[in-house]
DNA sequence: AAAAAGATTAAGTCTAGACATAAAAAGAGA
DNA sequence: TCTCTTTTTATGTCTAGACTTAATCTTTTT
């Protein structure tokens, strides 16, 4: 081996794991003393070190240093896709339609579903998408107008809700709540999912 | 501002985006301009531009620059929790019982499904989990026994198949693959799913 | 024995400088 | 004009050292 980067680093750590060497719950040496037996500084350590937290298989604290997470946290991560771009990919030829545009109250479920104040105005668009012909997927998107106030300006005709927004307010903190469900039945050695 | 950390530069560099002084597609200054005008390291100033790249705000190529990605890409991130956890936080008694335990042959919707060999043993649990005395979820869980041989010899009679695996198999690489269907309509800003 | 004050430790961060590397841009030659 | 080579440039990574900070451990005081 001729240089040891944290990518090595952050292998040999996971497969000490694997090996069980450091099982669950375990500390491991500190940066200190793992820079010295691994021949490298103590900055590399410790990057590899935060990236294995970032991917939930360690914890650290101050002081009480680092240990493997007793219970993995198993962390899924999927893209939300701009649908034009899901059918472009697919070889089909993107479209698409308005269907219905209505700037309203927003109704009781959905107020409270967001907690928004009574009388919030809400912009209602209704959108098809379609993959050549075939209709793909029809959108029905509430925005908030309190939120993104230009978007009562915009006519939507030619470009979807989606893209507009990602475009025109280009960036905002905050979660994306969600839920889901069905998850189907699942195996694969020791992942899967509750039916 | 005593010092500006990566955290500051961070903020920074977002809420540059936000006012749209570097609009989606365009080009942020290079790291040492930036560590000049910005009064810090360019370490820093790179672990910041790092992040933001982990966090699909921006994309950065060598020499070619850091730009503000132009379809931001919406990561949506989620934990799977361990259910007597999930049951615990919400202030009710866990209690797991074993339905069903049953090895054999996967049927072919499974094999298929998980491209395993033909004639490859697996181990159905079926548990039922409780929160305090109503049942709250039903569990089906198949294991890959050639994967996970030694789930063979234990009963699940107390354990859950869950954190059993958690805490037998610490770490194992590979994705995990599902499929997730019916999101509620939503709004909040621009953040929302199509229906 | 309990509470407060202090010491110690390990992670968290920043710096300045160095070298590596991918890719764009410029130049040379056919 | 096209292709090949060279230069340039911005990111990627590593290092050694310093200082900060949260948390634990220890000691002292009540």
């Amino acid at each position: 081996m001729i240089r040891t980067g944290y990518k090595d680093i952050k292998n040999h750590i996971l497969s000490q794991i694997r090996t069980n060497i450091w099982p669950p719950g375990s500390s491991l040496p500190n940066e200190v003393d793992m820079a010295v037996t691994l021949g490298c500084a103590r900055a590399t350590i410790s990057r590899a070190m935060r990236e294995l937290v970032d991917e939930g298989v360690l914890e650290r604290k101050r002081k009480a240093g680092t240990k493997v997470k007793a219970s993995p946290t198993r962390r899924a991560q999927f893209t939300i896709p701009i649908i034009r771009e899901e059918i472009e990919k697919n070889g089909a030829t993107y479209r698409y339609d308005l269907v219905k545009r209505n700037i309203l109250y927003a109704p009781d479920w959905l107020s409270s579903r967001l907690s928004l104040p009574k009388y919030n105005r809400v912009l209602q668009l209704r959108c098809m998408h379609y993959a050549g012909n075939a209709p793909y997927q029809l959108e029905d998107r509430w925005i908030n107008l309190s939120a993104v106030p230009h978007a009562e300006t915009f006519a939507f005709k030619t470009l979807g809700p989606n893209e507009w927004l990602v475009k025109e307010v280009p960036f905002t903190d905050g979660s994306l709540e969600f839920s889901a469900t069905n998850a189907t039945p699942y195996v694969a050695a020791l992942k899967n999912l509750p039916e």
